[in-house]
DNA sequence: CGAGACATGTAACCTGTTACATGATTCC
DNA sequence: GGAATCATGTAACAGGTTACATGTCTCG
């Protein structure tokens, strides 16, 4: 249900067709909500039928005709309280991927546990450095015709960097001790010597 | 597919029912996954048709009979190999009803954002309670049967631990800020007194 | 001449939730 | 007498993904 939420809080910030919507999804919101083109398509269809958007098409030259939505009254009010609700966030994690295979990870020798673990230090990585240019590029934003909007999604991204570099943080204490597990049961390998190649 | 690994996780650890292993996910897995039971049911019967597990029928008096699952060695590398890939984690965050909402939290006044902020810490606080009393639990258990896979387990729940933390205190901050706005911006009434009632 | 942006959609499929059906035993 | 535990399942629906179809314009 949350799709349609997402939908009408980017609706909100002016009409626009379902391609346009797309791209501000890949564009600012992947990182909370996603969707593919064609589940936004039907859902947009299916919330025009319940009148919490309406639409217009528009003739183009030199390009593909488009539908343009945009909210009715019913939709703003729709997602306002929608804002205010606790609607599908009853229980804080469920299905993550990642967490599920530490779960069982038990079962595989220590060297394997260290990649997967690596791996996921790179993709923090990854996601934390996102945040920060994020930030940068808010950060130069001198003014917006939309500041309250804008400080609570510089402090969403805020948010989400302390998130990420928490989780950075632990995976890095793990692999830390993992590889002192390694240099302890197998010391003959790598005495205290350091040289290589 | 997650859920296909989840089961042959819990099918690692011994045979089972389906009911078993609901109790096992509600009881131990559901801060990392969950399922309901007729959804449990169902995949084992299409991961039992391409072999990666295997059943007995039991019949039991003063009970409902019961199938017992158990994992074939084909189920048992397909764990262990899907343990080693990054399936299902390519990107870390999509789909968070929580986060969506501080996207778009800009358009209700102050206050209305004030109340959805409490309510979330109250969550958290819950949660970070329950990684707690886990982690005592674990503290308390003196010998296992399978150590290496106690041990990751300890550790997921401190990660679990740690990112709620973060996120806790993340959002401790917002309150704090948007507290000391409220008061800033209408002084008038709550002047520098400090009695009620 | 091919790739990519623009633009909307259908069909098939997979995943997940909710409601319902059945029925004995045990515990309060 | 009623609720909880044990135990498995079906049916209908909702939500989400992937593949496919169509067609123009622009840029390199």
């Amino acid at each position: 249900m949350s799709l349609r939420y997402a939908l009408l809080g980017v609706l909100s910030l002016g009409e626009m067709s379902g391609y346009d919507i797309k791209r501000r999804f890949d564009k600012s919101l992947h990182f909370v909500w996603n969707a593919s083109d064609s589940q936004i398509y039907r859902e947009l269809r299916s919330m025009e039928e319940i009148g919490l958007v309406e639409s217009a098409w528009i003739p183009q030259e030199s390009k593909p005709n488009k539908r343009l939505y945009q909210l009715t009254k019913e939709g703003e009010t729709g997602l306002d309280s929608w804002l205010q609700s606790t609607d599908g966030w009853e229980s804080i994690h469920d299905k993550d991927a990642f967490m599920l295979r530490m779960f069982f990870m038990g079962r595989l020798p220590r060297g394997k546990g260290l990649e997967v673990l690596r791996q996921r230090y790179e993709q923090l990585e990854r996601s934390i450095r996102f945040y920060e240019t994020r930030l940068r590029e808010y950060g130069d934003t001198k003014r917006s015709r939309r500041p309250r909007l804008l400080r609570w999604q510089l402090r969403l991204l805020e948010g989400m960097h302390e998130i990420d570099s928490a989780q950075r943080a632990w995976i890095d204490g793990l692999i830390n001790d993992l590889e002192r597990d390694d240099r302890k049961s197998s010391p003959r390998r790598r005495p205290t010597a350091k040289t290589e190649g």
